[in-house]
DNA sequence: ACTCCCTCGTTAACAGCGTTACGTCAGCGA
DNA sequence: TCGCTGACGTAACGCTGTTAACGAGGGAGT
């Protein structure tokens, strides 16, 4: 057995496929991670991957806790002692795991978009985390639905914003859909509802964007400048 | 060319290959999807799934629009037309949606799930009445925030929601949880804000919920019951 | 110290996948 | 009737995930 000094202990070679799988994935996509392409960028052979692994899944699987692991030691690991208000958490929770999605598309649309196969392990863990945030809303009495039902709706709502913005192109993207889809639950969710902003104004501006494209006498740079600005308005975050 | 006597004329065979292919992915899973299973199902051979779909993206494509159609064409058909309330309207495409993914788990997770490649002429079609309908909700002066924010949000509650209730076994499906998600991103959205039902009753509940557990004095029995009725009270839709 | 056994690395192969090149034959236009 | 275009069927290519078989190497027992 390798006791310790080895070229390279079991637990190395396995963390080197790991990295090797890792870049792969993030440098060439989904695609490019095949067995005999991270074997040979890692310097091991194909076999081995199954020795350590089992399985082409186990290696994806392995991945994906790696690159958790590290994103969240990257982190500053803020605010994960339960100290703080239990829904400024679940807010930085959320940023987190949504910021985590963008930052790794590949990655992200693997695990997170499994069909009817059981969910990866990474998977399962963030929901626990999710699962614990909602529990601390829960027993400081600021839930009005069931534990469950928050904690499946704000699952569904990170999973479906996060797969929406990596569904549209880079440039393109409402980087604030995440804060307002949260507030969305979280008004649904809260016993105490958190300054809804105003109504008419924003309704009336909405609805003069609508027939902006029918107003006669101007130009269309002028009616292309005002969209902008209104949809400037109307995305800023309200303070 | 082919008039019409032909044993099978082009779109006859096209048809048949789609048919094929769709009942293999409903029966067999999306790995059981493949050109020659397919071929052999439709009693041609495989290169002629290239010559009338190009590609096997294409096929897919073409059993998503294919079920799709078949879907749409089978309900009743009612309240398509423009006339009613905008938002019963979206209600009801909302309702749609959810029933047609949890009704085909395997393409919805097919199509719904595309990592950055682009996306599907289904998903674009499905986008675009979902477009619509929060052009209605503009034009009347309902909508609160942005026309584009608001697509993308009720898209993305609708596709997490989705996604989230087929990552479930099936008898633990929240099957409320849709309600209560269009509810959530509704009331973010509308500028008439629709009855948020009481808060403190409900907040007293969940939190009594979370100590249940540790009730002294109790049966197991016991205590699963008051849970299974709290649940259930809870997740009753409040009319 | 010698031998045996057991574990591990390596090679090669298997079955299947998406996809395509090529010879052949039918049916249409001239 | 001749020529040609276009579809059909076969077979193959390169690739995938996965595994069986073999040979070498080192620790354990006597």
């Amino acid at each position: 057995m390798a006791t310790t000094q080895d070229t390279a202990s079991r637990d190395d070679i396995r963390a080197g496929i790991v990295a090797a799988a890792t870049q792969l994935l993030r440098e060439n996509g989904a695609n490019a991670v095949t067995t005999r392409a991270v074997a040979q960028a890692a310097g091991v052979q194909a076999p081995t991957i199954y020795r350590l692994f089992g399985d082409k899944d186990g290696l994806i699987d392995a991945v994906a806790e790696h690159v958790m692991a590290s994103y969240v030691s990257g982190k500053s690991a803020a605010a994960d002692v339960t100290a703080g208000d239990p829904v400024a958490d679940l807010r930085s929770g959320w940023r987190a795991h949504v910021e985590f999605g963008l930052t790794n598309p590949e990655l992200y649309a693997l695990i997170a978009a499994r069909g009817s196969r059981a969910p990866s392990p990474a998977t399962v863990a963030g929901l626990d985390v999710l699962r614990r945030r909602v529990r601390r809303l829960a027993t400081a009495g600021l839930l009005r639905v069931d534990e469950q039902r928050a904690l499946l709706m704000v699952h569904s709502a990170g999973n479906g914003t996060i797969l929406t913005l990596l569904g549209m192109p880079t440039d393109q993207r409402d980087l604030a859909l995440g804060e307002a889809m949260l507030d969305a639950v979280l008004t649904s969710i809260l016993a105490t509802t958190p300054a809804t902003p105003d109504t008419r104004t924003n309704a009336v501006a909405v609805t003069f964007a609508t027939v902006l494209p029918d107003l006669p006498g101007l130009t269309d740079a002028e009616r292309a400048l005002m969209a902008e600005w209104l949809h400037r308005s109307l995305t800023h975050p309200t303070p």
